[in-house]
DNA sequence: CTAATCCGCACAATCGTTTGAGCAAAAATA
DNA sequence: TATTTTTGCTCAAACGATTGTGCGGATTAG
């Protein structure tokens, strides 16, 4: 049998007003005396009364939930991030709804209604496309928003992101420390804003290098099958590039397998450096030298920034760069000496 | 400004009522003309409407949400189930909330009790720990509830999982049938019924062999750290295992951290199989062979299984076990030549 | 001894839906 | 024309909580 504030008030005898201001811990505010409120709490606890959250919900217009967003959720590096998301709101009493919005604007759309029509308290998001304006609605109904990893330029929505244009910049110029001229950079998703910056930086380093001309940019999607199809391609130029810039962990993986195909040997034959850090790419052989990207940092930093959001009930515009990380393994050689 | 079924009723004069049926599909069920029909509704499309489905729960006493529980969300295993069954519930018009409990059952009940009181229409759990009775109380509720991956012996509640069993005879014969008599387990929890299931597939093949006298059974958590203590303690063994068997990607993963360490190749000096099938064991020099286990299969049949609960409004009691596959890869050397 | 204050609690409206029952007018039947 | 049936819609009660206001009685102040 559900129990409810009625049946307690039933067989109590108080009335619902009580029982409701006594359970939600206003017991003093409203003046309920000290028996009245612990006869009350002992017998909620005794019926193993929990309120009805729905109700609650209805009643107060906040539901203790968040929305997180995510483009692709088999990218290990959001489903990390929304990992990381999940536990830090759940600290807070917070209870997420996770979409994937499969890097398809359709269903974006789609998810991002279904989320709040269903209220929730606030929204972090990952989006994928271009066009901000259905960000820009959601700000406007002033429903608490964090964008993540990705944002848009000359927007007011608040975001926590990776620098990737210092990404950019750093991975290239590590291969160039390591006298690679001819360096090839896989991007991702074209329009997204990180993919932009990395590739900006990538150029500002070759220019900065006097390397411009070298400046060879492929792919379009952040996805294995891109990583792959893209290197084959790659391979096959004259000259071949003795470097390649992944810039996603997934593309990376592409790579890796298109390479192997070749029979091709890194770091001798070719060099590599891909974007993200993920935990095997340390077991692989070599291990792969990577641009990390603080996952775990912008996650709590966003969940944070959405959590004051809420409270002061307003859209702050903080736009945080966090800086990436050069782990360096054993993918890339130093053939400056030849 | 919010549009409800009261603003659209006092603006177009209708009843709230017949505003209601209307928008919710039932006109011709309560006979309203087709004329009003058509009026509500564009005047609906007009101003933007959509229903407050947190009142629409209440009302209804449903929700059109999952909730899954899921033991790590950090193993990418458990990471791609999520992210299947948040697909796969978004296919059929429910709301997925997640939750992790880390592998700690006082999260896991407390989770637990968030998604009952948040009223889910139905759970998916991969539980941890060994006791069901937590579960065994939800079932009683009639709470619909599908375990996945991992289950309770004995118990009355549906599942859906691989067979372990096999897994565990089919890696360790196959280490077998390549001359391995001095085989290694590096198992997960203890008390997970998978983990139960592939250390009795291992005894008994090994038995079958004539080689039950060679078991070594070490290690306790589906973890990297545990396969790397582990495979170092191992390692220091004489006469040093030549296969070791690793129940999970990630006690594999630190495995190959503690060969590497140790200066041994794969397969030379030592050969390796593990359980999971993960993407990145392809990249891994060599490629690992492993036990894959149907990750997205089974997610879809939870799903579904759910569903049929749901729509019936009983929990059935429908328990599958799906083969696992053995992906032959490069880790197993043949010795039995020597 | 009267007026003001405080204590302890209850009334009733509200959040936005859904839904069984009912009611007047129009249409069909007798 | 009188009766029944159908049509087209509305009433009002839920669902289970929160909350501003109010109201008697006890206590204190004047």
């Amino acid at each position: 049998m559900k129990e409810t504030l009625t049946t307690i008030s039933e067989r109590t005898g108080f009335s619902i007003t009580t029982i409701s201001r006594v359970l939600s811990g206003k017991s003093k505010k409203y003046r309920i005396s000290e028996k009245t409120s612990e006869f009350i709490l002992k017998e909620a606890k005794k019926c193993n009364y929990s309120p009805n959250i729905i109700a609650q919900n209805l009643r107060t217009n906040k539901t203790d939930t968040i929305g997180v967003l995510m483009p692709s959720v088999a990218n290990p590096y959001f489903a990390e991030m929304a990992s990381v998301i999940i536990a830090e709101a759940n600290c807070r009493k917070y209870t997420s709804i996770v979409i994937d919005s499969m890097e398809d604007e359709e269903n974006q759309k789609k998810n991002l209604a279904t989320l709040i029509a269903r209220k929730v308290d606030g929204i972090i998001a990952a989006p994928c496309g271009s066009d901000p304006t259905l960000f820009e609605e959601i700000q406007k109904m002033q429903i608490p928003l964090v964008l993540i990893d990705r944002f848009f330029a000359g927007s007011h929505i608040s975001y926590v992101t990776t620098n990737n244009y210092l990404g950019g910049v750093e991975g290239t110029n590590m291969l160039i420390r390591n006298g690679h001229k001819n360096i090839a950079c896989i991007q991702g998703a074209k329009n997204s804003m990180p993919n932009k910056k990395r590739v900006a930086g990538y150029m500002e380093a070759l220019r900065v290098a006097g390397l411009q001309d070298n400046a060879i940019i492929v792919g379009d999607e952040f996805s294995i099958q891109n990583g792959y199809m893209e290197t084959k391609l790659l391979l096959g130029r004259k000259p071949r590039p003795t470097a390649i810039f992944s810039l996603s962990n997934t593309i990376g993986l592409g790579a890796l397998k298109a390479i192997r195909e070749a029979g091709l040997n890194i770091p001798d034959d070719i060099s590599i450096i891909s974007f993200d850090n993920n935990i095997y790419m340390d077991y692989l052989t070599p291990p792969i030298s990577r641009m990390g990207q603080p996952v775990e940092e912008m996650a709590k930093l966003a969940v944070r920034l959405l959590m004051e959001c809420i409270e002061s009930k307003r859209n702050l515009c903080t736009q945080l760069e966090l800086s990436p990380e050069l782990i360096s393994r054993d993918s890339v050689k130093n053939i400056s000496s030849i």
